[in-house]
Formats: C-alpha cells, structure tokens, sequence
DNA sequence: GATGAGATTTCGGCATACCGAAATCATTGC
DNA sequence: GCAATGATTTCGGTATGCCGAAATCTCATC
C-alpha cells in the first residue's frame, strides 16, 4: 500500500488536522478529495488493513504513527514543489496546486532532496505553509489567526491561507505579505472586519481574510 | 487515450525505428517494454482505434502522424529531464533513466519548457542523442557508427549508445567522450575491434562498442 | 501444396480505484 | 424510548492495464 491514492489520502487526513485539530469524518474526506462517499470508505478500509490509519466502521479517521510519517513526507514534498515552482520557474501561487501534486507523487528521494537543497532547504512555502524536514520534524512557528487577535496586537505575517488569486494579489498591493509587520487597530462590530495597520497604511480586511491570515504571536 | 501507458507504447515503437528503420513487432515491443505478447497486443488495438498507430493483424505496427508526434514530444520530455537530472542535480549517465521515465510523464509543459530554457535549450542528451524541439523538429546529425567506419576516417564522437556505467566510465578515462576527436587507425581481423586514436593516445575498441559510438561522417 | 514452428491474437481473470443505489447505523428530537 | 434523518457502509458494476493459457494465423520448408 503505497500507491499514489494512499499518497493523497493520508495527506488530505493530515491536512485536515493541520492548524485545528479533529478527527476527520468519511465524508468531510470525501469533499476535499472529490470523491464518492463510498469510494472514501472503501479506500479507508485498505489503508487500515495497511496500517496507516484507526477507523471503526461508523467512527471517525485518524493517522497511525506510520499513516503520519507518510503524510508528512508528501506535504514535505508538495511545498518543496510549490517553493521551487515559485522561486526557480515564474509561477504564481495560485499556479502551483495542480502542477505540484502530481509532481509530488513523481519525484524521487533523492531528486526531491537535491532540489530542496538547491533552494537552501527553506523551512515555510510561498503561502508561509511550514515545510517539514527531511526526517520528518516540523517547525509550526506560534501563530494567531488575525481573526483572534486582540485589540493591539502586533505580529508579522507567517501565513496566508487563502488560495484565491485575487485576493492574494490584493493583499500584496495593501501591504499584506509574508513577514510584513501588522498591527490589530480596531474591529468593526456586526461586520466583523479587522481594520489593521500595516507598513504603508491602513487596511480594512473582511472576516473571511481574517480566518485566513496568521500572526506571529 | 493520452494515458502514461500509451506514452510508453509509442516512445517504444518509435526508438525501434530512431537509428536503423524498420517496423516493429508486437513480440520485440513486448520484449522492450517487459510486458506480456497478449498485453501488447491489447494496446495495440486501443492505441490503433484511437489513430496513434497503423495495424492490421498479424502485420508491423507503425506510427501515424499523431502517433509520431506523441512519441516526439515523449523523446523529448525525456531527454530534456535526462539532461537536467545530469548537468543540475549530480546523476550520472546511468542513473537517469528511471527517474527520467516517471518524470517524463508528470511534467507540464511549461515547467518541462521552463527547465529546457534554463538549461539554454539543448539539442542533444548526456548520450548524444537529438533532443527535438518544442515544435517536434529533430535535429539528427550525419553520423557514422564506428563499426561502420573507413579505415583513416576522422571524425568527432556525437553519439554513445551505451548504458552499462563501467563502460562510459572506461570510455572516458580513454579520451572517448561527446565530441572527443577519434581517427579510426586500423581494424583487427576476426577479433572485430577497432583501433582509434584519441587525442591522448591509441585505444582497441571491442566489437560491441564499436556498434555503440558514432562518429561525424 | 501441405505442414509445423513460431508469432499473434483471443479469452477468462486479476488488481486498483472509482461510481450510484440500496441497506444499515447512530443520534437527535420528541 | 422511538422514529426519522443524515452519515456511513455494502453491493453490484465500470474502466484501465496487466497476465497466462488456449486458439489461431503466417510463412518457410519440404
């Protein structure tokens, strides 16, 4: 077991879990992977038979220590894919998602370790996404989602979570990329927007941005 | 039908035909690709209905203009990937060839085009083998098999067909290299070798590396 | 012109990974 | 405590690509 659907699957679990953590259900797995709700069952149970995951019939779906090596390993090399494509190859964020996961399946070990190499094994990917090391530890820097910042706050950016091009493309021209320096100056009630303050200004960001973006604590 | 499977198929056929042209047999394609008579013929059939090949059974398999153009495109994903794993990541003429055979298959154009022009879009492989085109235009020098050579020719290497890594590596240590200047001194009876003249010296090249390395004509 | 060797094709089967429909389960509301 | 709802699982089925064994064809040889 350790075709490229285990690949995804174990990654999609992992994923789920990433930044607030709960167990994941059959069909929450089924809607990110775009699949049947039977085709997930079914899988899940191969990938238990396997040892990759816990699942009792009608419970939730969690990694084994190996299911989560092995997800580790594919966002290790998802990200490197996506830092390279970015950095070595003109891409845009919003570019990279589909080129990188098929490349991720396709890369050796040792190709894939040459490239991270090549780019000085860089620790976060281009949406600030932390990249795991090659034997499997992973640096979560603390982080506050702007959403939960309290009044005051100051951070730098360390993550933006939002894949829409758009918007990423609005929040650089308002000043609001990796490492840039925000503070939380006020919230609006009802409409729940954040206006904050960056380097060059203020900025009024809507809730859903705020769910999106992270803050040094 | 674009599948990896029908990549390899006519990659496959068309080498047979890339040095010394004849049409291919189900038998010898099953031989390259390792797979099953049966299994070839199977393929076959799909690969015909959907216009990639000519076949009629019992008969050669043939390329159409499509089929052609898919297995250029294949040729050159590959030897692209081959060039970059050797002149950017440290392989060696040996350990490409796996590695290559994947990646061929998983990368886009663009990043495949991309890679090409940072390697200031070469024209021949590790091998000395013709890299087409992004327009499936393939450059093939006029060449000489050695084997074939007239006694004083002269000429530049352009070409080593070998993959057996103990013997690139004794190639090279005796001044046969791409583009190594080699004079064909004398031929010696029954034993079939070649006696060549380097640039540094003189060595006897066995019949079968004789049929390996090709020469400018 | 028949025959037999060797290549080719056909046939039934297998594994993976997917689907929709039907059956089953768990839990919430009454 | 029970029914109904929504999630989960089971079941039959599909597509791709592979295999070995059996049937069939081709062609060289006699």
């Amino acid at each position: 077991m350790q075709s490229t659907a285990a690949e995804d699957y174990v990654k999609a679990i992992y994923h789920h879990t990433e930044w607030q953590p709960e167990p994941v259900t059959p069909s929450q797995l089924a809607a990110r992977l775009g699949l049947a709700n039977s085709t997930v069952t079914e899988m899940v149970k191969k990938l238990a038979a396997a040892g990759l995951v816990h699942h009792r019939p009608y419970g939730a779906i969690e990694l084994t220590r190996e299911g989560a090596a092995l997800a580790v390993r594919q966002v290790r090399r998802h990200r490197v894919v996506e830092t390279w494509l970015v950095e070595r190859h003109g891409y845009d964020w919003d570019e990279v998602h589909d080129e990188a996961e098929i490349l991720e399946h396709a890369l050796s070990d040792r190709l894939l370790d040459s490239i991270a190499a090549s780019l000085g094994d860089p620790v976060r990917d281009p949406h600030g996404d932390p990249i795991p090391a090659r034997d499997g530890t992973v640096t979560r820097p603390d982080a506050v989602l702007l959403a939960d910042a309290q009044l005051g706050h100051e951070g730098a950016v360390v993550r933006i979570a939002d894949d829409d091009p758009a918007m990423l493309r609005f929040l650089a021209e308002s000043g609001v990329a990796l490492d840039a320096a925000l503070a939380v100056l006020g919230q609006k009630p009802y409409s729940g927007s954040m206006q904050v303050r960056t380097a060059t200004g203020t900025v009024d960001l809507g809730p859903d941005v705020a769910q999106s973006i992270w803050l040094t604590a």
